[in-house]
DNA sequence: TTAATATACATAAGTATTATATGTATAATT
DNA sequence: AATTATACATATAATACTTATGTATATTAA
């Protein structure tokens, strides 16, 4: 479990990459599946998640749809189209970013990479 | 540049990183290697790194001494021995973080990695 | 059968790191 | 002479997260 701020932000790009897997998935599945994927590593809070999706739903990202299960409401969210180029984007500059990151972290120029 | 959060975090282990390779850096020399090594990607804000540098000399992970520079101060940071302990355990779960993160947006699960 | 845990959503309040803006001042360059 | 670079600092704002709390159904274990 990783306490340190270097989730901010990510949580972000999670949603989108897993969301640009599956074709739809609802909150409480993405909490699972990034605890699996992770190893129990990294752990997403409701807190976060819930707004994080309602956020990203407000901006158009993401269209969600309630279905019943049982006498219990599950909301699916799935990409928009605008969703699935942000996410394309967004993964790859995450990526970029961490390749910075390591340069950085490991004491090499930028020429040597 | 990354206009995203995800340095949120990561200007404490630049710092140090930098400081674990280097005897003693000031402030003005941290934004400019940090801009050198990240071909300008990254850059450190002044308002985000002096506070930083004061935090992480408050909670004795860094020593400071001011030098004077005709008339100018300059202010070096370095490591205490608890800053040496910390820098080396930041920076690897750093990795370990990165590794995790990296398993996650490539759609591998644990094992297979 | 009942207690505990898992599933499933949500929001309010508090925390902490960062960006933005502003301030002061000297040194070097154009 | 004016601009840019060097060099520190802090106050305020933005914001993504954690923690805590709430509601409710479904499943599993004691």
């Amino acid at each position: 479990m990783y306490k340190n701020d270097w989730l901010k932000g990510s949580l972000r790009t999670i949603i989108l990459k897993l969301l640009s897997e599956q074709p739809r998935m609802y909150g409480y599945e993405i909490t699972r599946m990034v605890e699996d994927r992770s190893g129990n590593n990294i752990q997403i809070t409701e807190g976060a998640l819930y707004p994080a999706l309602h956020k990203l739903e407000s901006q158009g990202y993401l269209i969600s749809e309630k279905v019943m299960i049982g006498k219990r409401t599950r909301k699916y969210y799935s990409l928009t189209p605008k969703g699935q180029t942000e996410a394309r984007e967004n993964i790859e500059e995450y990526f970029s970013f961490v390749r910075t990151m390591l340069v950085l972290l490991s004491n090499k120029t930028p020429t040597t990479l």
